[in-house]
RNA sequence: CGGGGCGUAGCGCAGUUUGGUAGCGCGCACGGUUCGGGACCGUGAGGUCGGAGGUUCAAAUCCUCUCGCCCCGACCA
């Protein structure tokens, strides 16, 4: 392409409205334009990168033995309302009428269609499994629309639905999309953790998230740097302190009790008491109110509750913290003085607790605090691990520190079972001639998020450094000064480098050297060949990788060889 | 949906408090000088000030209503 006649329209302010790295460098960089809110057009380079992501994305589900198939966007009430998905989808659901005024909506997800379409078509075991996908644009009118083209009303999506006559091809099913997703994710050179995530509402059924890491995420991670351990934080655990760090009971000093008058937080006993106090020396006392009871929790002090965590160790569906008057009444104290000691309700303790040596804790009486409680002597709990885990924690499966993402979901697969097949009567005959519901997964990848979920990824001050897969172009050639020798060798490379099959971008307009060099950051292809006359004079060009500091002289003659190699290694694809 | 903010030239902004002929930078067009990291000089085009209604001799500015967008939160296959 040359990029004087490229519509390639590159901007030097970012619009207001954009804060996301990804979602200003994509504007600026001429990828898209929005239209309203979380609505994008996609400008030829930004289809670039879409096509290159869809593309490797089919050749791994191709590869899986998935089929592409295409629904329709526009689909018929009738679908949603046989799984009560026509209300219980809520106002996400953009929802339109024909002329005769039936019900229609833009699809925000295709289960139904898929499972309609296999119900129809698929009547014999013989003809299963079944792994069916597209690549479409799905709808979903978003509370709020928020990042981008991370979180869009519009997006484009590959979901696919696999069909299964057991539960054990079912699992193999999915255990084959895992691998294809680990391949896809690899390919497009993103860095990412599969993590298991809170199943929610939908429940029990096996999932995987596939998180790319980056600053900016949605989601809140911990990841181990040593192991493969991941999750997300609202369901992550630390490993516990080891029997080794137990407390030597030679150690414990009697309970005392100290006025603390007006002092309520961890960080005002911190500061009342002062001395060498510290907040991982205090417990933190925390009342949460049941159906039928109030239970006490107790973390270090310097900790928070993961009230997901708490939640599922009470076996409740979500926690709420006691009001003020409940408190008093079980304790005779208000929230700021309560504490484990003398309590005989239910308590509740993380798995640090009984770790914390001497510790300062809420005496139940207003303005009072004891000190040198020791759990096991002052007070018994059930254990469980339920505080916020923080970077720099112990990994639960390896015991290597842990470290704090935020991540963006590009990919989630599970297994939902028979919910849509019995509801649809998408059924088969079985070896025995008895008719049996489908055992069905499904699994969708965000294309145009990873898209941006890249650039959040792989960016710097002067804009992005895609990963050569899913890169517009391959190289951008580059020549500087008004020499008619350097433009005609431009030329040359240009058409050499086009017929050994890469993809370049030639930029002959008549522009200053600095400004074709910070387009071509912005842009951010992955490897620039510049041409100047002194290099020209000894018959060589400059080549730079997009987030190397040095260019390399390179031999003319040796220019698109060394290219076609680099390209190829960093997963570049020829085209040829 | 709750809280906050913003709509003025293609983009970024000033002007609104205190009503009085709509401005700046970038970009764009033309001419000239420049040419290895977003050059410089000159000339010029471009705006129903988000929309509707009202107050006033006069509204970007004051009042009422409305639409849109962004941020935080709630929500989220």
């Amino acid at each position: 392409m040359r990029y004087s006649k490229a519509f390639l329209p590159t901007v030097k302010e970012a619009p207001k409205d954009a804060t996301m790295p990804s979602h200003v460098l994509l504007l600026r960089a001429g990828y898209a334009r929005m239209v309203g809110a979380g609505l994008y057009e996609m400008l030829p380079l930004g289809l670039r990168v879409l096509h290159k992501v869809s593309d490797i994305v089919r050749a791994e589900m191709d590869a899986a033995g998935a089929q592409e198939v295409l629904m329709p966007a526009l689909l018929p009430a009738d679908y949603f309302k046989e799984t009560d998905r026509w209300d219980g989808f809520g106002d996400t659901l953009f929802r339109l009428q024909d002329r005769r005024g039936q019900p229609y909506h833009l699809g925000p997800t295709h289960e139904e269609i898929f499972t309609d379409l296999v119900r129809r078509e698929v009547k014999s075991y013989r003809q299963l499994p079944l792994n069916l996908y597209q690549i479409q644009a799905k709808y979903r009118d978003e509370p709020r629309p928020r990042g981008g083209l991370l979180r869009g009303r519009e997006f484009l999506m590959k979901d696919a639905y696999s069909f299964d006559a057991s539960e054990e091809g079912a699992l193999a099913s999915y255990e084959s999309m895992r691998d294809a997703y680990h391949r896809i994710f690899s390919r497009l050179g993103l860095t990412y953790r599969v993590v298991r995530a809170d199943s929610g509402a939908m429940g029990g059924s096996t999932s995987a998230e596939f998180q790319v890491l980056t600053q900016t995420g949605e989601d809140a991670l911990v990841a181990c740097a040593a192991c493969e351990y991941a999750a997300n934080a609202e369901i992550a655990e630390a490993r516990a302190p080891g029997s080794s760090d137990a407390p030597d009971p030679a150690t414990l000093e009697p309970v005392g009790t100290v006025a603390t008058p007006n002092v309520k937080t961890i960080d005002e006993v911190v500061e009342f008491i002062g001395g060498d106090l510290t907040a991982a020396r205090t417990l933190k006392s925390l009342v949460y109110a049941l159906d039928d009871e109030v239970v006490l929790v107790v973390v270090r002090g310097d900790r928070a509750v993961n009230e997901t965590r708490l939640a599922r160790h009470l076996g409740v569906p979500a926690v709420v913290l006691a009001s003020d008057a409940t408190v008093e009444r079980a304790f005779g104290a208000l929230p700021g003085s309560v504490g484990p000691v003398g309590f005989s309700g239910r308590i509740v303790a993380d798995l640090e607790v009984p770790f914390v040596v001497n510790a300062v804790a809420g005496a139940n009486e207003a303005d009072h605090h004891y000190t040198n409680v020791n759990y096991g002597r002052d007070f018994q709990a059930e254990l469980a691990s339920i505080r916020q885990v923080v970077g720099g924690d112990a990994c639960p499966s390896c015991g290597e520190p842990l470290e704090a993402y935020r991540g963006i979901e590009g990919g989630h697969i599970f297994i939902l079972g028979t919910r849509y097949s019995q509801q649809m009567g998408a059924t088969f005959l079985d070896e025995v001639g008895e008719a049996q519901p489908a055992i069905m997964g499904c699994y969708g990848i965000g294309i145009s998020r990873l898209m941006a979920s890249a650039v959040e990824q792989h960016h710097d001050a002067d804009g992005i450094c895609w990963p050569m897969p899913i890169a517009p172009y391959h190289v951008i050639v580059s020549p500087v000064g008004k020499d008619d020798a350097v433009a005609a060798a431009a030329e040359d490379v240009y058409r050499a480098l086009t017929e050994a099959g890469i993809e370049a971008l030639l930029d002959d307009r008549d522009e200053r050297p600095g400004v074709k060099f910070k387009d071509a950051d912005l842009i951010g292809i992955p490897l620039r060949v510049t041409l100047g006359k002194r290099g020209l004079a000894e018959g060589t060009a400059e080549l730079k990788g997009r987030t190397e500091a040095q260019a390399q002289a390179v031999p003319l003659e040796d220019l698109a060889a060394t290219l076609r190699d680099r390209v190829v290694t960093d997963g570049g694809r020829l085209r040829l």
